[in-house]
DNA sequence: TTTAGGG
DNA sequence: CCCTAAA
């Protein structure tokens, strides 16, 4: 019996714009214990560094333009002026910005209330302290709040305030700065990103002057990334003089959706929801706005060693970030628990890699050399911009306009809101970019899977061919393993099936509806299998305190199977140790909740190793501490109204039990309290 | 390591 | 979930 009649989207890639953000080797001074929020957020910063980095370095000499400043001190007024937003800066600005913004293209995100703020990067110039990176989706039309708070992040500039939320431009792609990052003095061609990885460590940094090419990125940049529903596939930005004749994988601009509901279990068979997908599409910018800014929120204090230097006076954001510094300090205390970590973080004992660094940074042939410096220094996916070479200088000048995003199945009940819709799309890209990244290239629409292959020998080299390079995020063991779609494995004991139907039978959004992605051909990503076979991906060390599938693309629509398949999505390098991460947030199921309150009213509460081992041995994400923990809430979840409640509801049955068990324990250890005294007492 | 409790 | 004192 169908109990939903799920609708099926097929996002055949996301646009990723390729936007730069400081690196954190050249912000200097590292935290000794830096928490991150999650995973993805990490995740996103390293892919945003190093998107951005590539971007910075392929576009060789781009720094900031001298119209927006031409030494510091102008640019840190103009700095000035956009940090208090002021819209008329875009005036002053290249006429073909203010254009681009005003026409909301996807390089030019509404951020801080509204107003684009963007600055061009070119030769000669330098970059400020805190600019930055980040990225942001193709969506002109992000809005609210989240962009608003990126106000309040603010660094320093060469001992001068300036905003930490500025968008720049780098040779037409949009640059929002989040964070401090290098000395003023550093000019972009001079950065490098040893900190990070050594992705560009072979990088030749690219002198390729991009201005004679920055209005046709501009002509491209122009044109909002609808979602179109086409048959096309993914498309990234592209020169339009550049867009090669071929099939529909070149369009511009547009993302491919395919959506398909249960009678049709064809892939290749496509409708159009334009509708909806548009809907669901809007929401990407805004949580990846929101996790930048809460990754630059916590790091807002990092930057704040440079404030100091500052005139408190002059600079009001000094304040700011000061008390932002010492509250966190004083919250604190930046002991570096790197063993902790480690002995926590599945990959960090795995594999250890950093996310691109199997990419760039291999011991495997598919990097190295001057080709991978040169793919990288200026890996361009669509906009491609090739210098001549020179002679006896045959490096391939790129640009990565955008990387292409695996293409995102979503299972989705009729009956789920929009928010929850917005938000699986969401969860499902995090998902995949928190993954281990890969990167694919893919070359006139094949990808190019010989990494021996020399550039040369692909055709990457030949100026004709270039157009047609794109570059591809991919989850790294997507070949590799099936993954799981379905919630976390049935670990808990008898009845859990039951629980599970029940589960299934909510018209919320449920992880336990045992979705099943479809396979996509296009990608060669697994399906999700109803299995818990725990296939292991070769690379990974399981061995490690989970037992979760490392490595999904596809993602189906529980919010837990998205959250746990972004859990292990930490890219750690060794060595890197400030890079603590939290653990994701997987809340408790029904059912989980259930055979812990089992298991609390069998043993009683002050057990939870106990409880642990009886209810949730197999849950190896669930800690004795996360049963105590939640416990601790369902008791406060019991004794409030259910109107004060969030989250998924729990059942009233379940809740009745657990005061009933709180209570009932709660008197036993009294009793025996009781007891102690009693005896110390008649001792 | 586990518990307990604050954040 | 995190952190950590205390057991």
């Amino acid at each position: 019996m169908v109990l939903h009649r799920r609708l099926d989207y097929g996002f055949n890639g996301y646009q990723v714009p390729v936007v730069p953000r400081a690196s954190r080797s050249a912000r200097g001074r590292v935290p000794i214990k830096k928490k991150f929020d999650d995973q993805r957020k990490r995740a996103f910063e390293i892919l945003a560094t190093v998107a951005g980095k590539l971007l910075l370095e392929s576009e060789g000499s781009g720094c900031f333009d001298s119209s927006h400043g031409k030494d510091q001190d102008n640019r840190v007024k103009n700095n000035n002026k956009w940090e208090t937003e002021d819209p008329g800066r875009l005036s002053n600005a290249d006429p073909c910005e203010k254009e681009r913004c005003d026409e909301k293209p996807f390089t030019c995100l509404p951020r801080m209330k509204g107003h684009h703020q963007s600055c061009t990067l070119n030769e000669g110039s330098h970059v400020p302290d805190n600019f930055g990176f980040d990225i942001s989706f193709n969506s002109g039309n992000a809005q609210g709040s989240e962009k608003a708070s990126f106000v309040e992040k603010s660094a320093a500039v060469n001992g001068r305030r300036a905003c930490g939320s500025r968008s720049c431009k780098v040779g037409g792609d949009s640059i929002h700065g989040v964070e401090c990052a290098t000395s003023l003095s550093t000019p972009v061609t001079k950065r490098k990103i040893e900190a990070e990885s050594s992705i560009i460590r072979n990088v030749k940094t690219g002198n390729v002057p991009f201005r004679g090419t920055l209005n046709d990125k501009m002509v491209l940049a122009r044109e909002p990334p609808a979602l179109v529903c086409s048959q096309s596939n993914v498309i990234t930005p592209s020169f339009r003089g550049f867009i090669p004749p071929g099939p529909a994988s070149w369009q511009d601009d547009t993302v491919k959706v395919v959506c398909r509901d249960d009678d049709e279990n064809s892939i290749g068979c496509t409708s159009t929801h334009p509708s909806t997908m548009l809907k669901a599409y809007r929401p990407l910018p805004d949580i990846i706005d929101r996790r930048i800014r809460n990754l630059s929120a916590s790091r807002c204090w990092r930057v704040a060693p440079n404030l100091f230097r500052t005139d408190k006076k002059a600079n009001p954001i000094y304040h700011k970030v000061k008390t932002c510094y010492a509250r966190q300090r004083s919250q604190r205390i930046f002991s570096f628990k790197r063993k902790k970590f480690l002995d926590r973080s599945p990959l960090s004992k795995s594999s250890g890699r950093f996310c691109c660094e199997g990419i760039f940074n291999s011991p495997d042939k598919r990097s190295n050399g001057d080709n991978c410096g040169a793919a990288l220094g200026g890996s361009s996916s669509v906009a491609s911009q090739q210098a001549p070479p020179r002679s006896g200088d045959c490096n391939v000048k790129l640009s990565i306009k955008a990387f292409k995003v695996p293409e995102l199945f979503i299972e989705i009940p009729v009956t789920a809101t929009v928010g929850s819709l917005k938000r699986t799309v969401m969860e499902a890209v995090t998902a995949i970019l928190g993954d281990e990244l890969h990167v694919g290239v893919f070359l006139q629409g094949k990808m190019v899977r010989d990494d021996s292959k020399t550039l040369l020998q692909t055709g990457i080299s030949q100026d004709n061919k270039h157009h047609s390079l794109g570059f591809m995020l991919e989850p790294r063991h997507a070949q590799i393993m099936p993954p799981e779609c379905t919630e976390d494995p049935p670990l808990l004991p008898g009845g859990t099936s039951q629980q599970h139907t029940k589960q299934t039978a909510s018209p919320v959004l449920q992880p336990g509806s045992s979705n099943v992605s479809q396979v996509s051909p296009v990608m060669n990503l697994s399906s999700c299998v109803e299995t818990n076979l725990g296939v292991v991906p070769p690379l990974v060390d399981t061995s490690a305190d989970n037992a979760m599938p490392k490595s999904q693309a596809l993602v189906s629509v529980p919010a837990i199977s998205m959250e746990a398949l972004a859990m292990f999505a930490l890219h750690q390098k060794p060595g890197h140790s400030e890079f603590v991460q939290r653990r994701i947030r997987r809340p408790f199921s029904v059912s989980e909740v259930e055979a812990l309150v089992q298991a609390v009213e069998e043993l009683g509460t002050g057990r939870w190793r106990d409880v642990k081992l009886r209810a949730f041995e197999n849950a190896n994400h669930r800690t004795y501490v996360d049963l105590k923990d939640k416990w601790k809430t369902l008791v406060h979840t019991a004794r409030i109204s259910p109107q004060q409640r969030r989250g998924e509801p729990v059942p009233q049955e379940l809740l009745d039990r657990v005061l009933a068990a709180h209570s009932y324990w709660s008197q036993q250890q009294d009793k025996h309290q009781l007891k102690g005294t009693g005896l110390q007492l008649c001792l």
